[in-house]
DNA sequence: ATTTTCTTTGACCATTTGGTCAGAATCAGT
DNA sequence: ACTGATTCTGACCAAATGGTCAAAGAAAAT
């Protein structure tokens, strides 16, 4: 029987649920990521899946579901290249090497760098918990090891939060606003993707070196 | 006749028509720049402004008018701050300055940033026009300033492109994902915000500095 | 005070939207 | 081939939404 969706949520039993549940999580990405929660129809989705609107309704029980079901799928990926910076190695290229993830990152997933901008730009309703709960440690504590890594003399004073903030902010430029960068590239486009970052590992570079 | 509105278009007639077509020109900031448009109907819009929906479209004949107009009164300031930098003047500080003036614009106007920053994101279908035929070239030519400066020898080598789409990035930061920095900074808000300026500069001009 | 113009609204309409459901179609195991 | 479980869909529903309109209420002009 269907209940067997409500236990193992997301974790399809059969073949064809792994497959459908697939086609509906990439479909919702794509929308929501671009529509935000309440500028998506759940028809949209429907279309973008190429399924019927009560076929995804026989998967998910509300628009609301998959929503929360997109997100919470993605949450630990976001987490995970900040949470790669360690105490061990040379500071500066620790810090460089984590905007290069983050780069990279938002480069090769637009959508769930859109999908997570959108979210916090509506206010970041869906997103408080996970925010104070997990993001908010992790930074304490990563914070706490650039503060350190301040006092020790290893790089130059900066205040460790505005840091990561504008860590976040440049790297997530360039999946979030990507449709302003292409208008204005236009051909060089690719290879402008690509001088990002080396731009901004000269950028933090020289922020961080005495 | 009603039919003054059609001529002059926001220039409102009567004493009373300025009042209210204000009344709603604000309230459809606050309610697009969370929602964008699909995300918002017009009840939302009626209700921020205390106004009946038919009477909106008494002052406005469509939810788009509400937003085309809103954009476009928009879009003459926000070059303003990239138009003030000029040739004249030690290059450093006239772009440590620049990113001043956009740092402060996106901290005291939140929502006109954060509808820019949620227009672009869903595609930039309203903006494209504006883009290609206003930004763009004011782009080229400051471009071609810091091109000029960097072959001078004035700032250290840098892609110009790049450094503004990093100003742009972070400053806007500040103002799209502000409920995010407020959930993570608590307490410490109101000074985070003012550190943001010391921070930018500081980032900007060892960048710039050989 | 009266007329004319401007403003506002309740009632209404067509379409869209989130969601349901009975039954048809398909699949998997036997 | 048969049977029970799973998957899918057309038809449907109630609520929300963009928008209209006739007529009531205010303002302004006379």
């Amino acid at each position: 029987m269907s209940l067997l969706k409500e236990n193992t949520n997301s974790q399809a039993a059969t073949r064809i649920q792994k497959k459908n549940t697939t086609k509906i999580m990439n479909a919702a990405l794509e929308v929501f990521s671009r529509n935000g929660f309440g500028g998506t129809t759940i028809d949209q989705i429907a279309k973008e899946a190429g399924l019927s609107k009560p076929n995804i309704l026989y998967y998910f029980t509300s628009k609301e579901e998959i929503h929360l079901s997109l997100l919470q799928g993605l949450l630990d990926k976001w987490l995970e290249p900040l949470k790669k910076l360690e105490p061990l190695g040379n500071p500066i290229s620790e810090i460089t090497d984590y905007v290069q993830r983050k780069l990279e990152m938002s480069q090769e997933f637009p959508r769930e760098s859109r999908l997570f901008a959108i979210e916090i730009l509506q206010g970041a309703e869906h997103l408080k918990e996970f925010i104070k709960s997990d993001l908010q440690p992790l930074l304490e504590e990563k914070c706490g090891l650039i503060d350190h890594w301040v006092e020790q003399g290893l790089i130059a004073k900066v205040d460790s939060l505005h840091l990561i903030f504008s860590i976040w902010a440049t790297t997530q430029h360039y999946a979030d606003f990507d449709s302003q960068i292409k208008l204005i590239s236009g051909e060089k486009y690719e290879t402008r993707q690509s001088d990002a970052s080396i731009y901004l590992k000269n950028l933090f570079s020289r922020l961080l070196t005495d």
